[in-house]
DNA sequence: TGTACATCAGTGAACGCGCGTTCACTGATGTAC
DNA sequence: TGTACATCAGTGAACGCGCGTTCACTGATGTAC
């Protein structure tokens, strides 16, 4: 019980409250945690919001242990950028899995193509700022620390790109008008929900963005072929 | 000959060179030259690099300045962001007026369609950093002081339902066809754009961007009706 | 199993910077008489 | 035509802020013996 004291006394209440310490030296997971800090500053505000000094606040550790595990600033919003792309897959990889396998070869191509789509414009839409951080401006010249481009699974890109294939193969899509297809198809959604976070078009209800990305899609399919 | 001294004087060589002054009181002309000088900046960088207290460096005007003429910073990149919006409206009208009349009413239309596509896209490539700028996040709340949202002229937006209308009125499309036209077409080359801006596509080579953009105004016209 | 030591993840303090914004002011201009 | 004066576009100085980054350091950990 008056152990209660010492407690107090070690999470420091000086200024407001809320403000808790860590009780080892060594954080252990530090370069994690500042990821983590980033990517929720990034949801919150989108790229710009992602501050060094604000993330090792929150991983509660002075601003200078971040330079232990990332060069600089950019290194740190790179590997940010890279968790939302990989975000933004899983969500697209879930929008898959839904739509069951169907027996029917251009059924099932059609429905992965649509997912893919929609699984991406839900994503913009549910987390916008995760969104705009995975497709903010790419580091000018530097960032020399970014070793964890690759990840796992695929990213959004290629699964788009497995829908294509499934297109073609099942004989919605001819070789000629596959090539390229992923740059067109991605353009379509990618636009759409950049329309609809920013710019003239961001007061559009979800509902409206979501039933102008199916017609989008049934353009892409009628369209590329 | 001798007053050379005088103007060595006024010109004020303090520091670096080429640190003019102005020789009246008045500026003049200063919301004009803030927005030209913003303006500038958002080529060069986009607007984040649309600084205050830079463009009133440039005006050769103190901080303050501004504020005779802006309410804050965000009023500021607001009529940065709406001449951004012009001059891409300009470029449009202007790819419009490269395809001639055309007697043909369908191959007006078609020609129409495509001279907005392209257009948007190749003032995208062109000057990056207003586009960007014209498609920058809106103001969250405030921005007391924008009096010029109108402006003259169609905006993009505008014109694409112009061309939209002639595809309509010549019979390529129909009038259920017609509805929220705007928003597909304008996504798909927006994405493009924005793809081919920022992001993982952003190596891509003009040219290809270029050709791309034809593809998706030819997928367009197929898949919209 | 115990101890010396190298490693290196963290600390604390400080830096220079440039930003947006506010204050009390000054002085040129255009208008009323 | 000349003069007094209100207007208001500009000045100069200062503010608080938070950022990214560097410095010399400290102390826990894991390894070699």
């Amino acid at each position: 019980m008056f152990s209660l004291a010492i407690h107090f006394d070690e999470t420091d209440m000086k200024k407001s409250a809320s403000v808790q310490r860590r009780k080892t030296f060594r954080h252990g997971d530090l370069r994690n945690a500042l990821v983590a800090a980033g990517l929720e500053m990034a949801r919150v505000g989108g790229p710009d919001a992602v501050v060094l000094r604000e993330a090792t606040r929150r991983a509660m550790v002075s601003p200078n242990a971040a330079y232990r595990h990332f060069a600089n600033q950019a290194a740190l919003l790179d590997a940010v950028r890279s968790e939302c792309l990989s975000r933004l897959a899983a969500a697209i990889e879930e929008e898959m899995g839904k739509t069951g396998l169907g027996r029917d070869p251009q059924v099932f191509a059609r429905k992965s193509l649509r997912a893919v789509g929609m699984g991406y414009l839900r994503f913009a839409i549910k987390e916008p700022g995760m969104f705009r951080t995975a497709f903010s401006v790419p580091p000018a010249v530097d960032v020399p620390n970014s070793a964890n481009a690759a990840s796992m699974g695929l990213n959004p890109f290629e699964l788009l790109s497995l829908a294509l294939n499934r297109m073609q193969q099942s004989g919605l899509l001819s070789k000629k008008d596959r090539k390229d297809a992923e740059y067109l198809a991605w353009s379509t959604v990618h636009g759409l929900a950049r329309l609809a976070l920013e710019g003239p078009l961001h007061t559009l209800p979800n509902e409206k963005v979501l039933a102008l990305g199916e017609r989008l899609v049934v353009m892409v399919e009628r369209g590329l072929s």
